[in-house]
This record gives C-alpha cells, structure tokens and sequence, in this order.
DNA sequence: CATGGTTTTTGACCTATATCAAACGTATTT
DNA sequence: AAATACGTTTGATATAGGTCAAAAACCATG
C-alpha cells in the first residue's frame, strides 16, 4: 500500500468552475478527489448537455477514457476542490503485482457500470419525483458514508445542472422540490435540504 | 493467447427465453457470446422493468457483477445462443501475467460504462424520433462490424423490449417506426428493418 | 452596500408521449 | 388446419412534464 501512495503522489488543486479534463483530452490517468465535488458531462454538438454524475471525495474519476485514451466527457469542479492524479500505466502496472489492487480497481469500473445502470432504470422508467426522490436519497447514503449528516446537506449543483442529470427541465426540478415541501418531505431553501422524512421519501422511489 | 482458449473452454447453449443469469445469483464467470441474441434488464420490485443493454456474438455480459460478487441484473438469450463462459478469478489471474490481456479487460469494461454514458444521453436528452433513430443506428453498426448487412436486419427484440431500453411505451415505438416509414427512412415489416436512407436517419439523431 | 448578473420560483399554457381500447397479424400448439 | 396466445398497429383521449415569461431571491464584484 506503501506503492499506491507513491503512486498517487501528485496533487493539483481545482478552482469552481475550472475543468479537471475536457471531451476530447488524451488520457493518461485516472484522478481521485480528495476534496470538494465534481460533476461529469457530455455535449451535444447542438449545445444540449447531459450531466452524467456528481462525483465526491474518495470516488474515481476518468474510467470511461480507458476505452480509447480519450476523455469521453468533461469533467468540471462544482466547488474549490483537491484531486490526486493517478497515472493509468503506472496503476496497471502495479495492479499486475498486487492481486488486491487489481480486484480493487476491477471492483471501481464495475461499481461504475452498475451505478449507470441505476441511472438507466431511474431515467427510463420512473416519473419526476420518484427520480428527485432517488437523486436526494443517493446524495443522503454518500455523504452519511463520508460521516456528514443523512438528511442535512448543501446542494453543490444548480437545479439545471440536477435537471440535466435526472433528465428533466430546471423548472420540473424546482417545481418537484416544492411538492416535496408541501408535502413535508423535506425542507428546501434554494442549496440548502433538509431530508424530514427519510422513510416517506423511501417509499417514493420504490413504491412496493 | 493459448492460454485465453484454455481459460474459456466452457460453452453452454441457451434456448431463446433461457436465462443466462439472474438477479441476485452469485457471480463466478464472465459470459462471451458467441452466437445468439441477449437482452440484460433489471426488474423493479413494482414489476416495471429495465432494458440495460442487447448484446451480439462477441459482447462480454456480466461485467456488472464483479463488484459485489451477485449479479445485478438478468441475462436473458433472445434466440438460440451459444456462449463461453470465463471464470473471472481464473481471468484475473492470467490478466496478472499477460499485459495485454490485462489491457484488454479494462478496455472492454471502460468501453461499457462510455456505452452506458450514450444510454443516459439518449434517455435524458433525446427525444422519442432520436431515440429510436440512434438504437437503429446502433444496430446497424454493430451487424455491420460482424459481416452482415448495415442496413437490412431482423430485430430479435419486441416493441416492448425496444420500448423498455429506449424509456418509451410501445406503442410509441411502433408510431415511430411507422412514422419513419411514411417518411421514406426506412421500410418495417414487423421484426425485418430495410434502412432506405441511412444519412437522413443520421440527420435525424445528431442534428446539428 | 449598491449593482448587475445569475439562479430559483411560480404561473399559464402547450405538446410529446402515455394510456386505453380495439382490430389485426403472426407464431405456436393441438 | 383450426385454435389460441402473443405481438403489433392504429385511433381517440388524457396527462406529465415542457415552454415561455415574469418576478423574486441570491451572490459576486467593484
């Protein structure tokens, strides 16, 4: 493990808004956040955008440039953030000597493909609520993972950029907040949620 | 690569409704199919299901399952199907002394997750005409590279299948189609598919 | 701390797709 | 070959979410 530090040895620091590697870069490494928040998209070449995830400290980011060693899709800072760069060759390298890295980073990209097939069945196949429901629920489990509170937390992202990832307009996105407020689901002030009823909001998304 | 044929010298054929795997199996082999037709779905508890994904003759299925261990979703044979089954850990321990199938496994699992991340762009920002425009497409590029026509080929899968991948009922998949043909796109009978204008169709889905 | 730009909320109205229903085709079984 | 089940097409109607617009809240900057 003492390796895998020297490994990851290079940190860069990210401002909001700057892009951590852009649609279209040569891939050279996968990156780790360490701090702050990250989100992923694809562009059309007619201006619509996809946001295809959020990512937070501890997860990796880049697995989809591995195919062809060029970045698929931009990845921007949501907020002041810290990555540790972790060079591709040097990873697979080392992977061949340490079975528990390599079942490690097995593990990573599989979680991946199993996670875009949560968003597959969240954007085919469920109303608006029931994807906020899920996008606020997923938001809870990883920051309670990370040790900061299940039902209190800032929003990173604008509701278009929430929008885009849950297949929605902006306006759809503000209007389900305000149901769900109504409904004394939780409490909104713009950024700021408060999850009131974890076990309702539950009940939304997988509606027995 | 005498070793690669020793390592996937298990076949099994399917007949068509056959399950490969299921949900919530545990997972041992990855499956490379060698003949046949496959669909991939997740099942709501409500019922509502999921398409994640069709696959042909030298598509690798289960790679969804290395992360837990259980399969997260069902594998399902369209048609009569033939497949070689890889036992992973055997995989991983062979990928540790042959760089370039090392190389080679995380391509392909990188190469699913960029798949996934057109899946959410088609479901979260295309509308039902561009939708199925882009599955044709897919299709047809996909027979194409294996040796048959790019624009004449049978569709193994129900309306409601392609409806279920494309997030859209099947009855909106059926329009579309008759849409399509009533524009000259393409002719339909049923599960045969003739492309008469591959560009306009191309038009259709990136249209710049 | 005032200013200008962005983001969010809310309302009124519209449209793409869903829903419901019936008829028709196509496969499978007997 | 008839019977039955299953899949597909098409029409009429409903609705969730999109679009457009305006006001309100927020926030960065000088």
């Amino acid at each position: 493990m003492l390796q895998l530090d020297a490994l990851t040895s290079l940190k860069r620091t990210f401002r909001r808004g700057e892009y951590l590697y852009r649609c279209g870069e040569h891939f050279q490494s996968l990156f780790a956040i360490r701090t702050g928040f990250f989100k992923t998209q694809v562009l059309h070449e007619d201006g619509r955008e996809q946001v295809t995830g959020f990512q937070m400290p501890g997860e990796i980011i880049g697995l989809d440039a591995i195919c062809t060693d060029v970045h698929t899709c931009d990845a921007v800072a949501l907020e002041d953030s810290e990555i540790c760069e972790i060079p591709f060759d040097r990873l697979e390298t080392l992977s061949r000597e340490l079975p528990s890295l390599q079942r490690h980073l097995h593990k990573i990209m599989s979680r991946e493909i199993v996670r875009d097939q949560g968003i597959m069945m969240l954007l085919g196949s469920m109303r608006a609520e029931e994807r906020l429901a899920a996008f606020l629920l997923n938001l809870s489990q990883r920051f309670s993972a990370r040790g900061y509170s299940p039902t209190s937390f800032y929003l990173r992202m604008t509701r278009q950029e929430i929008g885009s990832y849950l297949g929605l307009k902006l306006e759809t996105v503000s209007r389900t907040f305000s149901h769900f407020q109504e409904h004394g689901l939780l409490n909104v002030r713009v950024r700021e949620v408060e999850i009131m009823d974890l076990i309702r909001l539950r009940s939304f998304v997988s509606h027995t």
